[in-house]
DNA sequence: AATGAATGAGTCTTCATTCAT
DNA sequence: CATGAATGAAGACTCATTCAT
């Protein structure tokens, strides 16, 4: 056994994007020196490229747990009893959860440089957005099939909650106060305002 | 004595502006360096700093004008008249066109630059994201009482408003080409959609 | 008059370029920081990159004044009148001269660059050597007609001349003590031998 | 007991000092990484350090073999019966032919290493110049003996003719049409011209 | 002997900012 | 106020070399 167990070393990968992810969380992608993430993931700065192929591939490697964290969210076979407002709550609290974890820290990192950078866009998309909204459009087809409830346009009320989600944290992260006084309770009471419509009743 | 004019030096401060605005929409932030923006402006690198305070001042100073840009947008009076769904029509429309000026770029780069930017952050909530959010409240009201509706949750309603727009245009910058493709047709489909409530028929 | 003079400007681009002259000779192209050549310039290091490309250009730099050096070796007038022998020596002699000024160590350090750097490669050719062979072999032309003699093969003879210099230089710079010794009779001794040929007796 | 056999090491060896001459050649000394070297050779980086001091080794590396090719090229009693002519073109054809294998690609990278490196040119001052020099002249000697003449300048004769091999290595390798052009004309003509004198009539 | 991951010193280059003219 | 040359701190990245396995 001459090689280095593959082992170690995808455990040392995993050792230093999550100190990237803790580095750009704090001070920002631009503000961080790869020295900086060598320092937090305890390697030295070389080591860092021998596992990336640069600074950004750090960031496109945050990419893809995130996108294992899109896919583990929902389990399709659940959802077929919920009712539409469950339903739709459902679908608001994951992604929301999804990025919670640091208080959003890397949720502002990541769109930051996904604004503005091409390739990580492209890989976000690919591997995150799609997946996401794939799943949630199938998800909400075999609901409404399993519910007797056609769907005119599912494709659009999918849009309708993932930018909705996304929305919502971004006010939130802009520093909206109500919204982060009333985070907990917000999945339900927009999925009641959804459900409802505006002019309605809600629950 | 001729002192220069106030108004020319206003003159060559917007001149500034429109330049970083332009490039800054073209090439992103971190990636324009001073001296494209004073070259794209017809002036020297130093001139920029007799009307900003640095780099990041450039960004600061784009704000205003956008928040004149939004606040143009709503006429309160105009308003009371209109139906729920064309209310929230109007509502989602203005905000939209406000950044589809020159297809989103300008919006990438303030988006990528607030979410790590404190200041800037400040800045924007202060002139942009309170004004809009209050008018919106206010005229929420106003159109509520002239219409004899109650509005249990005017202020959530308005997040929601502003989180679908802000959302809807971060998924199509995102590249999302549902959105892109039925971008003419989207304000309306959403109206319809928030008053009717997913579970209804719209319009 | 507002602009920094120009003749400033170029005295201190020459003043960088003589300074990197003078350290390349000292360590080698390679075995020199930019910041050595700022130091020994008495400027700041960013201040190289305000009158060059980059660390590459300081050697294109180099190339121009040496083909001026190249152009002044020669006096077309003053050459009809001598005999084949002076003639040649006068040939050899003005290359030979050429890089004798630093003990042949920029010598050392332009042929180093010019055997891998193509770029430096084509500038050398077009300015240096294209100029030079052009020159003599005009010179010669001009000399034979004037002298009545036929110049069967006045290009490979010209070739002959300056392979000669440049090998004997090689040969000295790779230390050759016989060389060293003997140089400042080479020129006359080569003249004779090349005149006379192997076989025979020399003028 | 199973010792690795001596023959299997210098096999090795062997194979990386051709990988590396490989690769030198392609890339040039400085731009050519270790690991280059050691992926060209199918070897492990490390495992050029167990048969080389450094990168550096692996230049000194190359000139051993060279200096066999360069000793092999003569037959001292072969050339006692030739003409003077063909005497002076045996003795430019050899060395010439020593770095035409590869296009002179590996001559570039040599000459480039030699005027900067001290220690790779004493190695080939002792190894390749001084035998070649020196078989020469004995050559040169024998010869003249054998033939009946005088040789008052046995030495710098053979200096001219490395000289000029050199010369006219270096100017093919810059560039020079002409030169390539009639490559294989070029011993001949220029033994002529060096046997005939630039004044006379040559064979 | 072979491997190849880890190291970290070393360099080029960029660019925001200053300030003398 | 305008200019733009000078500055020099800062940082990404490379790569020869080492050494534990």
């Amino acid at each position: 056994m001459k090689k280095t167990l593959p082992e170690e070393l995808v455990a040392k990968r995993t050792r230093i994007l999550d100190a990237a992810a803790r580095v750009f969380a704090e001070k920002g992608f631009h503000a961080t020196t790869v020295r900086d993430v060598a320092q937090a993931a305890g390697v030295a700065d070389g080591t860092i490229y021998n596992y990336f192929e640069n600074k950004g591939g750090l960031l496109l490697g945050l990419i893809d747990p995130m996108s294992r964290g899109a896919r583990g969210q929902v389990d399709p076979a659940a959802l077929e009893g919920l009712s539409l407002r469950d339903f739709v709550q459902v679908h608001l609290l994951g992604p929301l959860k999804l990025f919670e974890a640091d208080d959003f820290e890397l949720f502002r990192v990541i769109v930051s440089e996904l604004m503005v950078n091409r390739e990580l866009r492209a890989l976000f998309r690919e591997h995150v957005l799609t997946p996401m909204t794939g799943l949630a459009e199938e998800a909400f087809g075999r609901w409404a099939e399993a519910n007797g409830v056609p769907t005119p346009r599912a494709a659009l009320t999918v849009r309708v909650l993932s930018s909705l989600v996304f929305g919502v944290i971004l006010q939130r992260v802009m520093g909206d106060d109500l919204l982060t006084e009333n985070w907990e309770a917000l999945p339900g009471a927009l999925a009641d305002l959804l459900v409802g419509g505006l002019g309605g009743e809600a629950t």
